[in-house]
DNA sequence: TCTGGGGTCCTAGGACCC
DNA sequence: TCTGGGGTCCTAGGACCC
């Protein structure tokens, strides 16, 4: 029996929803009616464009350029901040409306969702079901959505993806020939701006090249990659529509700071502050890490990481820390660094920590200290625990000066 | 006042064991 | 004077996604 897939997309998500919360809060302008983006912040070298209005769009501004190269495509361009808050108050807004089609609902990012309707439809088509979405959507949250209406989650994906905004696409199997192997073979989900260029040697230009090429032949040249692309360009797609909500595989934070630094003891002033974040996550979660990778990323833009395996997981602010500190020691080589960044990986669940015999005692304490630390932040605003020897963004600058 | 930050998965190569 | 080879674990780096 085949399955029944919806993928939901909402458009220029950061965008409208921060259009609508402006409005909401007295704003006079529909900040989707004129030339704007969402933008990171300059002044923090984060300038770039991670949302546009459909009227910056027809300037040519394109997501993921900087702030600058948009002005100068666009001089009366409005900038407006991230805000993650007002985001996740949306998403949630989506998913609860959507919640109410399916059990089986994946929220796949912040904006998108895939929902199997698969014994969910109630004498109505798919496609219906996908229409009255839609309209409820543009009625009840106050923006609009793209869905793709097909029998897996890669069709479904490709179809959302077709003319925006406002639009419910289907794209079933018989449909593939005309709607999918015209495009452009960077299209294609998974293929991404390295591939394009390879597979264009290959006088691969468009989904349906990639199709009709022989398989093996991808599988030499990309490995279990080549696979997977002939597969998406068939339109073949086992996965299930994840519902159960996962824990994360691994956590990371890192930050691009305001001016390069050089100088190893404030690298690792900003390494703890990371470990701080990324500990205080993983706790959240309650889990624990057997990996610690710290990442720098040179003012070239060169990035490079090491990670050592923990002698025993932990989730210990104190005992990250120092493993973090001998990674960055053992690899740091002097150069100006731009980036910042700590992750932890080969998570477990904290039932299974196994019993250091040796340091027990001093686990649990270093935990309990965690745990206050952790409630003390949540109490407060995390902004208000405070190491000695952390560093904030104004120390940074003082450091520059001096 | 060029170039974010959060992830997942894969691969190549070295170390080590038998 | 020949220097295997399979398996596993680990690390560094890269590709892709939103």
């Amino acid at each position: 029996m085949k399955r029944q897939i919806l993928h939901i997309d909402a458009n220029n998500a950061f965008l409208s929803w921060t259009a609508i919360e402006m409005l909401k809060r007295g704003y006079n302008i529909d900040i989707r009616t004129i030339p704007s983006i969402i933008g990171g912040d300059e002044s923090r070298r984060a300038g770039i464009v991670l949302a546009k209005s459909s009227i910056a769009k027809e300037f040519g501004i394109h997501t993921g350029e900087t702030i600058f190269s948009a002005r100068k495509k666009c001089p009366q361009i409005k900038v407006f901040p991230t805000d993650f808050s007002i985001y996740i108050k949306y998403s949630n807004q989506l998913y609860n409306l959507l919640s109410e089609y399916t059990d089986i609902i994946e929220r796949f990012s912040i904006d998108e969702c895939f929902l199997d309707m698969t014994n969910y439809l109630q004498n109505k088509t798919l496609l219906e079901k996908a229409t009255e979405i839609s309209r409820r959507v543009k009625e009840e949250l106050g923006f609009t959505v793209n869905i793709g209406v097909a029998h897996n989650k890669l069709l479904a994906k490709m179809a959302s993806d077709f003319e925006k905004p406002d639009k419910v696409h289907t794209l079933f199997e018989e449909e593939i020939p005309t709607k999918l192997w015209p495009l452009s073979v960077g299209e294609l989900f998974m293929i991404g701006k390295k591939s394009v260029p390879k597979l264009n040697n290959m006088q691969i230009i468009t989904i349906g090249d990639l199709a009709k090429t022989d398989i093996n032949k991808l599988i030499k040249r990309f490995g279990k990659h080549g696979k997977l692309m002939w597969e998406y360009a068939n339109g073949i797609d086992n996965e299930e529509v994840h519902y159960k909500i996962e824990k994360p595989k691994g956590v990371g934070n890192s930050v691009t700071l305001p001016m390069d630094i050089s100088n190893i003891n404030k690298i690792a002033e900003i390494v703890l502050s990371l470990v701080e974040h990324v500990t205080y996550r993983l706790r959240k979660y309650d889990l624990i890490a057997n990996v610690v990778n710290v990442q720098l990323r040179t003012k070239e833009f060169k990035d490079y990481s090491h990670q050592g395996k923990l002698d025993c997981a932990t989730s210990s602010t104190k005992i990250i820390y120092k493993k973090a500190r001998e990674l960055l020691e053992e690899m740091y080589k002097g150069e100006a660094v731009r980036l910042v960044g700590v992750r932890l990986d080969n998570l477990e669940e904290k039932e299974s920590m196994q019993m250091n015999l040796f340091s027990n005692e001093s686990i649990e304490k270093q935990d309990k200290l965690d745990k206050v630390l952790d409630s003390l932040k949540r109490k407060y605003g995390y902004e208000s625990i405070i190491r000695a020897g952390k560093m904030n963004v104004s120390d940074i600058v003082k450091f520059k000066k001096n």
